[in-house]
DNA sequence: ATTATCTATAGATCTATAGATAATGC
DNA sequence: ATTATCTATAGATCTATAGATAATGC
């Protein structure tokens, strides 16, 4: 029986050390991605990842101390990942010279790209929180951050806004901008009437929406 | 052993033929209906179903002829008592008179007074559909019939919006509005911005939003 | 006499482990 | 020599049924 050495602040991963490992992790996590976005993690059994990744239930557990522990390292890669691309996304330096207009166009192009990118990818973070509170705080926590930073750039800009309270109309809008886009991204299978329209439409009406409410003048 | 005559429309549920055997029925569909939507049907047992209903596993299967019948069960309340209120709500004898505004600051108020009362409605809704696609394509079906109800109430009163195109206009509202709803609503733990206020704000500021985008004068 | 309920349990999964076998790289 | 993988299976659930017992209402 192999010495049981388990990383803890992954929550319980093995760390590889031949090159093999690595690779075989890779794939478990690839697989176990797929499908618990597409039928959850209580509907997806260990041997169902296993047998995808084309490997065996033994070296899932080679791996992963327990099932839950493949949820912790999946959430890892994803908070990981979201973290990078937000801090760099509301980085101030970026957006030097930038309208609100620019911004929230920014921000929904890129949402909407990266998500279709890797499909899915959202749906494992509620998984995640649904097994374990913890994770659904601290991806919470995450999304403030990209609210906040999202907020600070355009608060930054409040004299292009009409509204008679700045703060309140910004978070009013972050709000209606990200619901829109989990409706598009996440939402009922039979589109919205507004679901069989192009992104093209979608962006330009949202991006008319925010002017009209915030009191910007829209740019041709 | 029992006869097995099971109802085929209402997917074998048996119809009770003593008065306790009604209160059982209900008694366990209140039940799955409550643990369904916290925990979603997987992680319900239908051990957990029978002790919060105060009965035994053999009841419940007196009554349903297996776990996914409480499912199609619970679909048919949830989908009867939706399209009932649905058909109500968009009559056009009833919104004689109103302006887009009124109709629209009346989809809103009882759709999260309606929501409250009844948490956990619609999730099972979402359960259902994830157990049984056609469920869920049924559903759709159903929130569509609000939408063209919702969207006939509004074009029928064109006049009032200077948006260049209605029809698109409409469309797009719709789908802000219900988008907006859904998160405030089954949205995110740790709220967004806009979460923590009242209602009353949340309700003032989409009708402002609403009222900008479609170009139509607010009312005081 | 019929219908509803309960208890006990068979059979099907599914998680996780033990122990044997194969591959890696010092 | 160590690390990774596989096969086989023990133990824990969980669904669904069988058969016995209790309650209903004609």
């Amino acid at each position: 029986m192999p010495s049981k050495t388990w990383t803890s602040d992954l929550h319980w991963v093995r760390p590889g050390q031949q090159t093999r490992s690595q690779r075989t992790q890779q794939s478990l996590l690839d697989a176990a991605e797929e499908l618990f976005a597409q039928q959850g993690v209580d509907a997806t059994s260990v041997a169902e990842v296993a047998e995808r990744a084309g490997t065996s239930i033994g070296a899932v557990y080679h791996h992963f101390r327990d099932k839950k522990a493949l949820v912790y390292a999946l959430y890892d890669r994803l908070a990981r990942s979201f973290e990078a691309t937000t801090a760099e996304a509301v980085a101030p330096a970026r957006w030097e010279g930038a309208t609100i207009v620019d911004i929230l166009h920014g921000y929904l192009t890129f949402a909407l790209e990266s998500e279709r990118a890797r499909p899915g990818f959202k749906r494992v973070g509620l998984e995640a929180s649904r097994i374990d509170p913890a994770l659904g705080e601290h991806f919470d926590k995450l999304r403030g951050e990209l609210n906040r930073g999202l907020t600070d750039l355009i608060l930054a800009r409040s004299d292009e806004i009409g509204h008679p309270d700045p703060k309140l109309a910004t978070a009013f809008v972050l709000d209606q901008i990200s619901a829109m886009l989990r409706i598009r991204l996440h939402g009922a299978r039979a589109a919205t009437q507004l679901g069989r329209r192009a992104d093209r439409v979608f962006v330009a009406e949202a991006l008319r929406s925010v002017c009209a409410y915030l009191q910007i003048d829209q740019p041709a």
